[in-house]
DNA sequence: GCGTGTGAACACCTTCACAGCA
DNA sequence: TGCTGTGAAGGTGTTCACACGC
């Protein structure tokens, strides 16, 4: 209705880079970018931002530019970086831990932190305090949390999904090296440490076996 | 040479879950497995995974399917995991702590952590010295580090970039939040938690609005 | 017969290049 | 004239479906 078409998941992905870039210009007091400039600013091609723009409607001015404030507003309206997202960590270990306090900045805060071992029952995690793992749907429902972040083992992660998804969340962030099974209305991202590493060795396996010079990337990275 | 074409991206991301669903059915005892099989345990299409093992040649039977030691090993050979990948972690922070103790198990080890604050130096992260950080170039030449991890702020995160780069290295995996430049012949991964959250918000924010029952993904994840 | 390996079709994403509007 | 918005082309990755070899 008032989407045309479904926004492709590659755009999705750039949105957060967008709004830096934003927040950016905006900070050295621009009121005004080109499609250029702003993709300087995001480490990306002109073309791929203007593409990816568009999909939000006609959101500039031709021979001008974008008016800074209100693509910042658009895609902040369309990202929900207005409200606040509520989270629960499962898992209070030394991942879990690190990032129960890297996300606790707007838009997201940390509602809840659950973890099996008891020994860690009652202590804090960015001044969020650890709760028993079998109060996971009751806190759930308190605590209204909607975006779920497991970071547990690779073992006990299928039985935290599932109860994630059992307290009623819809959007999950696992950090545990396996494949996790959801159901279809779930959405469920992965980040793999391990994987990430691995894929840079494996580049550095072949460095000199057939790093022919020159057949390289170009040179930003987002 | 010894490989006909150059392995895809997308495939080389996948390998280590291909490791880890051959050590799982290696640990269940089984020698040898269908494209089914394997695809089962690592969450994707069995096209894919025949698809992906055929760059690295035959490694197959056909009408009996995959040796599991043999291409074990083979893959393995290619990924690196028989070689100790010595890194070094530039920020000792939440999450450069974290990582510190997360990225110490084969076939990986941090060798030397470094922080610009001087109240963090000779305290240890994982059994590992944090280290000021003008030593980062000796640190890196004497430990011989061949991958950098970048856990430092948006603002530090260019110029420290740069100082693994000028100290040699050629593989990086930043987890700050800005895109950054390297020459055309360095490896950087991006890993952005707050990217990762903002997907999902961007989801859970039209979840009811335009959610059309039904037009999900399958329900496997990797 | 069975399951791999792969040509061909398909889907998705990015880049090019330019028409069209301020 | 200058820059957006976009059709068309190009590229990359995945799925289909079947010929081929054990």
């Amino acid at each position: 209705m008032t989407l045309p078409d479904p926004v492709p998941e590659a755009t999705i992905e750039r949105l957060p880079s967008y709004l830096r870039a934003l927040d950016d210009l905006l900070a050295h007091g621009r009121s005004t970018a080109s499609s250029q400039e702003l993709a300087d600013a995001a480490g990306i091609q002109p073309a791929l931002l203007r593409r990816d723009l568009s999909h939000f409607g006609s959101l500039g001015t031709r021979g001008v530019g974008y008016d800074l404030t209100t693509l910042r507003a658009e895609l902040g309206h369309h990202v929900g970086t207005e409200e606040s997202w509520p989270l629960v960590i499962v898992g209070a270990g030394n991942l879990g831990s690190a990032l129960a306090r890297q996300f606790s900045r707007p838009p997201f805060r940390v509602v809840a932190i659950v973890d099996s071992d008891e020994r860690l029952h009652g202590q804090r995690r960015g001044g969020v305090l650890v709760s028993p793992q079998r109060e996971l749907g009751r806190l759930v429902a308190q605590t209204g949390a909607v975006i779920g972040v497991i970071a547990v083992t690779a073992e006990a992660a299928q039985d935290v999904c599932d109860g994630l998804v059992a307290a009623g969340l819809h959007s999950l962030l696992s950090f545990a090296p396996v494949g996790l099974h959801v159901p279809a209305d779930v959405h469920l991202r992965r980040v793999d440490l391990a994987q990430e590493l691995s894929v840079l060795a494996y580049h550095e396996s072949h460095r000199r076996t057939e790093g022919h010079p020159g057949d390289q990337r170009p040179e930003a990275v987002r």
